[in-house]
DNA sequence: ACTTGACCCTCACGCCGCGTGAGGCGGCAG
DNA sequence: CTGCCGCCTCACGCGGCGTGAGGGTCAAGT
C-alpha cells in the first residue's frame, strides 16, 4: 500500500501543510503512519476522510462539527444530504447577496432604501411580507396607499429607525395618559391622538380626521393591530380608538 | 429623541452591543457624542454610516476595507464590482459542490467505485490490467500516478463514462482537424490539444506543456495508443503528436 | 428617599482556523 | 560530503468579535 507525506498530500487536496499539521493536532485526521523519522505517512483511508473533511469545510462547517459527523456511526447518505441542504441555503443567501449589490450599484448607498428584512429587524413580526401584501389588497388603489408606498420606498433604513423612534414616543404618550387614569377624552389623550395623526401625515400620507377615525376603528378591528397595542398595556387599543375620536369631535 | 443608545441601534440594526464597541475601539465607528455619564450616543449621522458599514459586512469585507472604502475618496462603484465577482466566483464554486455532492449521492446507491470489469467495458480492451500494471511500473513513484490514482480510485462507473465522454469529444476535434486538411500546427488543432491537456489536468494530474510533449512522443513510440489513434483516422497519432507540440509552442 | 433591575461602562481573556516564522533533523542528488 | 529541500516541533499572531468580571447610571416603583 502507498503512503503520501504532508506536502504530496497538501498538493492534491489543494490544502497547506499547516493546515494537516492542525487536523492533526486537534485529531481530526490522523495520519494512519509515522516514518522512523516521524514523518507523517497518510494512507488511501486517510485520504478518504481528507476527502470528506475538504468538502464539509468549503461548506464553512465549524472543525468540531465535521469531526461529530464523520465520527458518528451515522449513514454517509444522511451526511450528504444535509450538506446538500446547506449548499443550497448559503446559495441562497449569496444570491440575496448579489441582488443586494446590484441594488447597491443602482442607487446611492445613502439613498439605498431598506429591504423587508431589515424593516422586519425593526419592527419584529409585525412587518410581514404576508402583511404588506394584505394590506395592498385593502389600499391598494387608494391614493393614501400609492403616496406612502411612494415615500416609504425612498426611506433608508436610518430612516425607519427615526419612524420606530417617533411610533414610540406616541405609543408612550398614549400608555401614560392611560395610565395616569385620565380618560380617553382627556387632553394628553387627544394630544397623543394628533401626535399620532401627526406622525402618519408625515412619514406616510395625508390623513384626514375621518381617515384617521376610519383607522382607530381598525386598530380594535384588526387583531394585528390591537395586539401590538395590547402588549404595551391592556385596554390601550380600546382607549387609543377612543381617544382618536375625541381628538376628531375636538377638530371638526 | 435624536441620538441613540448602544442597545437601541443595536437592536435597530440587529447587531450586538460588543460589536458596536469593538467598532468604536477599532475607530470604524465612534459615536459622536458621549453623555455626562460615558455612555455612547448615536446621531443620525452615525446611524447612517453603520448602515453602510453593515451592508458592506454582509458581504463579507475586512473591517480595515469597511473603513478605506468609507472614510477614502476610492469609488465605492469599483470596489462594489469588485465585490459582486467575488461572490458570483463563490457561488460558481457551490454550485459545483451541488453537483458533487449529487454525484457522490448516486455513487452511495451504487454503492461502490468502479470495477475494472467496468472499466473494460466503458473503454475497450485498451484499458486492461496488463497495461494498469505497466503504467503504475513506468509511472508508479511519479507524483503524477499517485495524483491520478488518488483520485480515480474514487471515480463512480457514472464519473469514467463522462471521463470517457469528454475524451471522445476532445478526439472528435483532432479527427475533425485532420480531415478539414488543417496542418496539425493549424489553430483547431491547437485547440484540440490544449482541450486534450485540460481535459487530463482535470481528470487525472497536473500536466505542465513539457510533460504534454513527452506524452505526445509516446502516442507514437507506444504502440497501444498508437493504434487507438489509427483507428479513428490514418494519420492521427502523428498529427495529435505535433499538434500537442505546437500548442506547447504556443504557450512557451 | 430608597431599592430594584435594566442598561451602560471599561478591562481583559478566550475562541477558531489557521499563517508565519524559528530552530533543527532526514533524505537524496551531485 | 555537501547542498538543498522537505519534514519536524514549538509558539506567537490575527480578525471579529463572545463572554464574563467588576462597577457605575437611570427611571420606575414602593
Amino acid at each position: 500500500m502507498t503512503t503520501w507525506t504532508v506536502g504530496q498530500v497538501a498538493d492534491v487536496f489543494g490544502v497547506t501543510v499547516r493546515t494537516l499539521h492542525h487536523y492533526d493536532e486537534i485529531g481530526l485526521l490522523m495520519p494512519s503512519e509515522r516514518s522512523a523519522a516521524g514523518y507523517r505517512l497518510y494512507t488511501d483511508g486517510d485520504l478518504r476522510r481528507l476527502q470528506q473533511v475538504v468538502v464539509y469545510r468549503r461548506l464553512e462547517l465549524p472543525l468540531d462539527e465535521i469531526a461529530r459527523l464523520l465520527d458518528g456511526d451515522e449513514d454517509p447518505d444522511v451526511h450528504l444530504r444535509r450538506q446538500r441542504e446547506a449548499v443550497m441555503q448559503r446559495l441562497d443567501e449569496l444570491t440575496d447577496l448579489v441582488v443586494a449589490i446590484d441594488r447597491a450599484l443602482e442607487r446611492d448607498m445613502d439613498e439605498r432604501p431598506a429591504t423587508t428584512a431589515e424593516l422586519k429587524e425593526l419592527f419584529g413580526d409585525g412587518f410581514d411580507d404576508d402583511y404588506q401584501q394584505e394590506a395592498q389588497e385593502r389600499w391598494g388603489e387608494t391614493d393614501a396607499w400609492k403616496q406612502s408606498a411612494a415615500r416609504t420606498s425612498r426611506y433608508t433604513a436610518a430612516d425607519w429607525a427615526e419612524v420606530k423612534a417617533e411610533m414610540e414616543d406616541v405609543n408612550a404618550a398614549f400608555v401614560a395618559a392611560l395610565e395616569s387614569g385620565e380618560p380617553a377624552t382627556g387632553e394628553a389623550a387627544m394630544d397623543a391622538a394628533e401626535a399620532h395623526r401627526l406622525h402618519i401625515e408625515r412619514r406616510f400620507y395625508d390623513l384626514s380626521y375621518d381617515v384617521h377615525r376610519g383607522l382607530a376603528d381598525m386598530y380594535v378591528a384588526d387583531p394585528r393591530f390591537t395586539k401590538t397595542y395590547e402588549d404595551l398595556a391592556p385596554g390601550l387599543a380600546a382607549y387609543v380608538r377612543d381617544a382618536i375620536h375625541a381628538n376628531a369631535d375636538r377638530h371638526a
